[in-house]
DNA sequence: CTGAAAGCGCTTACAG
DNA sequence: CTGAAAGCGCTTACAG
């Protein structure tokens, strides 16, 4: 291992291809024709190849493989944070249909620092993956983007193939949530029951995921006169630490509000944390909202009225696009936000 | 990719060691060996190999540095669903760390299927990484045990390096939970609360995890004159699901029980969501307990008491011992359980 | 300290 | 249809 100096290990009991060929009495170039499925060997031969092969318990040596020009068969999974459940359950999805086509994933997680996405990309990239998933928000930060693009595209030009989960800038196959139009649906919820006092929890803006969230919240806010700019909006981690410290300070700057917004499932669990701390009931005093539904969001007390997005559908779509030959021009499909009203949310109080 | 038909991409533009070389205007032996800070290569050399590597943007190409013989970066992890907030929390311990050491990690996950994770195994194997952690419970089924087994041993023969989380009856390196102590600590806890008619749901007894927990259960029960063979124990699959359903099950079995013990928190999520359907009041005429202390366990209302497991640290440790070099004797590392009582126990009503 | 050469285990033109 | 040979991009004895 080369983080702690230890050698790879040395070419001990595993049969090769060699060996194979050798038992089965024909050449390397035929074992590997008739392992591989090629054209231009008889069935016979290809068969008491495959037997052999079996027999001997052979499994090719991927890098070997790989270094011959052969089919790669490893993709990479950049993710911000796998232990947070919106990237987890991506994962699953993308684990799972490559589990089926005979794949094997390389995931990295940034830790949602711009400067490691990047480093993790061209890990991957050096690794010789077939192809790169890029999962989690874009950052808008320009110098980064920027970098993240030309070695994309490098990449790409080299028959690389790559799909980006969310809005990246990037002219390449995207799965896209429907951020704008969840965020607008869950503030139409919101106002719609009749809440003008309102206050906003979000992550960085520097995702571009926040950006859409809070683009289609504003036009709902519009809709009723209000909007983001003359909303209290606190910003912090977009985690649920980052919303109970973004909660505990927009009840102090806010005391009056009715109903939190927040940007994520996450942020609003530790919303309700704090609320349930200070004994402020939850929908009775403030209605809170979240973003994305979590497996856990409906098990909450109260159940929390969320954005549904298809995560591990989502995921799975990004490596079916990664898996489809390159296309001229780069493929979008939409992963449908859905509105899910439970009971966390209520009229305010009169 | 193998999976989709797809070729590898062509030697384009990324630079190769050789070009390096004679950038610097040396032997590639003098730029590999500057660029792994072998011994042998003047200080100035080494200097300015780095130097023009580091221009041209130089990174080598895994698959042959691996072939020739080089160390290896990457690690294979194993578990059972990624999806599942433990092994999302402990594979994220083990990227963490991965990402310090400047190595990649490579995850399957089995579908807590053991045919699927023997396949998974070889297929890390396969694909040379230089060490394999294999999270999640091991299967009580000898036959799988044994081929697992037998893969691991060739494996750890040709100088691979294995490190496991939880009981596999393999002598590898071992991280450990304490699930008996931990299902001792929490049973203890429900009977001295004063329960006697107590019911469990649990996730399939082929896992040692399981196995171990509910051993632990049953010391605490035996004291005061009960066991786990004369306990209501239903058994369906370790998730929010099958929890329902267990839950579900066991009302019918015994609608006595004044407290519900889930081998797992997801479980115990299941059930307590059964029992809000119900209107059946936890910790009022029934309490529950989980097991794991996944994030969210905080979070639910009522606020679970559980068994704390370090699952990010246990991740952790389980990849510092692949990547410390193979000792004689298996290491084992005891990963410590500790009892959170929150809000879903309190005695029984009498 | 430096370099020429062999070799890691495959795949794939190129001949036959 | 089958095989001998070159080559993928590295690392590491082996000479000097």
């Amino acid at each position: 291992m080369a983080g702690s100096g230890t050698r790879a290990r040395p070419h001990g009991s595993r049969p090769r291809l060699s060996d194979v060929a050798e038992e089965a009495g024909v050449s390397i170039a035929t074992a590997s024709r008739a392992l591989s499925g090629a054209a231009g060997v008889s069935e016979s031969m290809a068969d008491r190849v495959r037997t052999v092969a079996a027999e001997l318990g052979y499994v090719a040596n991927l890098h070997a493989r790989t270094l011959a020009g052969g089919p790669t068969s490893v993709v990479g999974l950049v993710v911000h944070e796998i232990g947070d459940p919106y990237f987890a359950e991506i994962a699953s999805g993308v684990l799972g249909l490559a589990a089926a086509e005979g794949l094997t994933v390389q995931i990295c997680h940034s830790g949602r620092d711009p400067e490691a996405e990047l480093t993790q990309i061209r890990t991957l990239i050096a690794n010789g993956v077939g192809a790169v998933i890029v999962a989690g928000s874009g950052f808008v930060d320009r110098e980064i983007r920027a970098k993240v693009t030309a070695t994309l595209k490098s990449y790409l030009a080299d028959g690389g193939r790559v799909a980006v989960i969310g809005r990246h800038h990037l002219a390449v196959d995207t799965v896209q949530p429907e951020n704008d139009k969840g965020g607008h649906a869950i503030a139409e919820h919101v106002v719609s029951l009749g809440h003008r006092r309102i206050g906003i929890i979000s992550g960085s803006r520097a995702l571009t995921t926040i950006h859409d969230r809070l683009g289609g919240m504003d036009r709902a806010l519009q809709a009723v006169g209000l909007g983001v700019a003359s909303t209290p909006l606190v910003e912090a981690a977009f985690t649920r630490d980052g919303g109970k410290e973004a909660a505990l300070e927009l009840l102090e700057r806010a005391p009056d509000v009715t109903a939190i917004m927040a940007l994520n499932d996450d942020m609003a669990i530790g919303a309700l944390s704090v609320l349930r701390d200070r004994g402020i009931p939850v929908p009775g005093q403030i209605s809170v909202t979240g973003f994305d539904d979590v497996a856990v969001a409906q098990d909450l007390a109260p159940s929390l009225t969320t954005v549904r997005l298809p995560m591990g559908e989502m995921g799975r779509q990004a490596l079916e696009l990664a898996l489809s030959p390159a296309a001229k021009r780069s493929r979008r499909r939409t992963a449908r936000a859905e509105l899910i009203v439970r009971a966390s949310t209520a009229a305010p109080r009169t």
